[in-house]
DNA sequence: AGAGTCTTGATTATGTGTAATCCATGTGAG
DNA sequence: CTCACATGGATTACACATAATCAAGACTCT
């Protein structure tokens, strides 16, 4: 008789833990920042328990995307202005130390992939979004995959995911399109030249600008209601 | 009548939240790194019931101290010479990052604040590693604790417990103490200077010089058994 | 009357206990 | 060595008890 299961591939939702929907409908917005957040509700909402919510609670309060406070139950962690400046004060320290490894550690291989990832870019003149945002995501992952320092991978990560968030809210301008090229074409070149210095100043650039151009984005938002 | 109850004081150990406790035991080493964390031992030591532990086991393992694999259970992350560079190389970026700020910044009396702090320190000559913990938590928390970027003080604060309970176990060497010493006198000085380069330059020294200090004392440790 | 304080009730978080199910791992038969 | 099975423990669900919070109304004193 067939002991594996086969119907799931119409619930795979299953799959994917409860704090991470939860995160993925924080940084999506579905659940406003700031919001407040009962159990009850949130058990209805995914179709689960209480019990579940509760862990997945305490889990995002770890994570920092959840507030908790003793008796007053969890509110959605605010991402306002101060928080964007925050995160990317630290990914414009972290992105330039965890590129100096691959300096020097790129392969030819490496460089190359880059670089059709880069001409996918390119060749992208669409609004898609997300495509965007996935090769966006396959080019640094060339350059930061490898690294030994999983604690920086990490921060970067739980950040980058509140930057992809805020990208899929306020996309790219054409002026920030053309920059984003050119200093992808850059961090490429200092590489392919084992220029670390150079890498890590193109890299902090990069990331000042992405912050930048949420920030114009979000004052404006702010200004509009 | 007294409607008012008094006999609280005799238990304020509930106003520390568990996971508050659970890390405080993961960090000192009573709950060993790398060992096995079943909800019900768990339940028994602490004397609660599951889903308390639970909920404690998820926040920290948004924190990072603890894994969690589905089905599998929770165990203790691994505290070994990996995690401590790479916390340290973080701590390096971070905490020059975060002085910038407060040089330039910091008033007379701030600065006053840290040289009595640091002549505590000096005066100091027993092996209190506790109450030297705390004098240089004081120190640093006068440059640290008002920045505003408390994204950046939340991870050097996670950071900074596994660091505490590493010194506690791995007390610094008499040379290490001098050089402590003078590392912070050569921070006052730098703040005093109003020398932005010089604060961040010693800071980061700062950070490399305890590193150093406890990989060495890991290595040793593990060299005996 | 008006300002401040107290009581009360609804809502929700928090903790306990129990049961059912699922999964990973170890064991033993073949 | 391989596979079925047994078992421990995690996971989820549910029912209930307690306790904290908040808001609205009642009450008191000036």
């Amino acid at each position: 008789m067939p002991g594996h299961p086969q119907a799931e591939d119409t619930e795979p939702a299953e799959a994917t833990p409860l704090h991470v929907r939860m995160r993925g409908d924080i940084v999506s917005g579905a659940l406003p920042a700031g919001s407040r957040l009962k159990t009850q509700d949130l058990a209805r909402r995914y179709d689960v328990s209480i019990n579940p919510v509760r862990e997945a609670l305490h889990q995002l309060s770890g994570e920092g995307f959840v507030i908790l406070s003793r008796n007053r139950g969890a509110r959605v962690r605010m991402l306002d202005e101060a928080f964007v400046r925050n995160i990317f004060d630290i990914r414009a320290l972290i992105e330039p130390y965890l590129i100096r490894l691959f300096v020097g550690h790129a392969s030819r291989e490496e460089i190359a992939r880059m670089v059709a990832i880069q001409e996918e870019i390119e060749a992208l003149d669409g609004p898609d979004q997300v495509r965007l945002d996935v090769l966006d995501d396959a080019f640094h992952q060339v350059t930061y995959g490898n690294h030994f320092n999983s604690e920086a991978l990490a921060i970067r990560e739980r950040h980058g995911q509140v930057v992809h968030a805020l990208a899929l809210r306020y996309p790219a301008s054409p002026a920030r399109r053309r920059a984003q090229n050119e200093e992808h074409r850059r961090i490429i070149a200092a590489i392919a030249a084992a220029d670390e210095n150079a890498a890590a100043a193109v890299v902090e650039e990069h990331a000042r600008g992405a912050e930048r151009h949420l920030l114009e984005q979000l004052r404006r938002d702010r200004a509009n209601g």
